[in-house]
DNA sequence: GTCTATAGCCAGATAGAC
DNA sequence: GTCTATCTGGCTATAGAC
């Protein structure tokens, strides 16, 4: 909490710290928590054993931070990414599904951070270790009411049951590609990463304004 | 190899391997590699630990072996559902996402093998364990092409690439409510699971059509 | 083919010096 | 705040009795 009260006014404030959070940010997201020893984490961190137990209590704790803050960050970047197309000249669909997915697939092309913290979130559906009803309240509670509210403004027609309903599905055309792409590039001859996206987004954006036409009320 | 050498003739035979197979089957897939030990099967499985040492060699190449099994299920499944929707009377694209989407789907609401197969492709995935590429071949060599032919036969217009893709973002559609049901089911009211399986259908079903129209080939 | 017993290792957590 | 040293426990794998 306080982690300022015993050597304020010095630069590299809880180095040790710090850098054990991106340690655990790197080790969990890539190998997941069972995987990843604290003497994997301390080493990478240039630290001793002891120091994760010093400055988190445990293990556990440590990835439950590491965990809260990839999660403030995916959300984050994901609003970035709709207040800007949104505040553009014509906002547009397939723009926003662009801003979205694009970033993520991108870095699993090279396995770094926008994209780990999408497989933590998967890692985490499958072996729970945190309370994650809790933890992902902001992306319950700010993000899907707002990128259904989106998704509404710029596709006329479309309810609310749906636009909830196709945030998640933006979720799983990002996710999928993103777990699989060897595979996809391995079978789909002359795919490459640009050609991805430019067919998820347009794979995407098409089914969405084919639930908006099948809805009567627009 | 040779597992009937000794004992033939008898009604259970090889009863230990097998039931230490089931075991790996539930835990592996519930719980991954890492946090299964070979203590928990064969506490499951109800023999001793020194059984799966005796006939398997090791952990690992337990696992492989239930892998193995587990992706001949799936795209077993698999082709029984295209074969069966092929071979009736008038075959569409909403009939063959419905024969796939839906059992996983339904399997997951209660956390029963279909599902926890796909859970298992999703782990390997994040935590290699085995030669996927060398494993996956059926998959690869039979399923995609298979798939890609149907989706090409009821949709007129798609051509080759956009099929394959299309298979691909049909896996999609269905790993991603299968993995966050729970986040599904919370966050929509009123969501029930047919609701979800029918919208999921229609979003896949709409946009792979969208795919072939865009295309001038059809 | 199944068991007991054990070897050998590595994990997470903590006590206590500095 | 960071270290060394150590405790305790669970793990895989194996040797050898039956």
């Amino acid at each position: 909490m306080n982690e300022q009260s015993t050597n304020r006014g010095q630069e590299p404030r809880d180095e040790t710290r710090e850098r054990l959070l991106d340690a655990a940010e790197r080790l969990f997201c890539q190998k997941g928590f069972e995987a990843t020893s604290i003497r994997d984490l301390t080493a990478l961190a240039g630290c001793n054993i002891a120091a994760v137990n010093y400055h988190f209590g445990d293990k556990k704790r440590l990835y439950a931070e590491m965990f809260r803050r990839q999660v403030r960050g995916m959300v984050a970047q994901d609003f970035r990414a709709m207040e800007e197309v949104m505040a553009g000249p014509s906002p547009c669909l397939e723009d926003l599904l662009r801003r979205v997915i694009s970033p993520p697939l991108k870095a699993a092309f090279r396995n770094e951070p926008p994209a780990t913290a999408v497989q933590l979130m998967v890692r985490e559906v499958l072996n729970q270790h945190v309370d994650m009803e809790a933890m992902t309240m902001d992306l319950r509670e700010l993000y899907l009411p707002r990128m259904s509210e989106v998704l509404r403004r710029l596709v006329p027609g479309l309810d609310r049951a749906h636009s909830e309903l196709a945030a998640f599905s933006l979720d799983a055309m990002t996710m999928h590609p993103l777990l699989f792409m060897p595979f996809y590039m391995a079978r789909i001859k002359g795919l490459d990463l640009d050609a991805l996206i430019e067919y998820t987004v347009r794979f995407t954006a098409c089914a969405i304004r084919a639930m908006a036409k099948g809805n009567p009320e627009g």
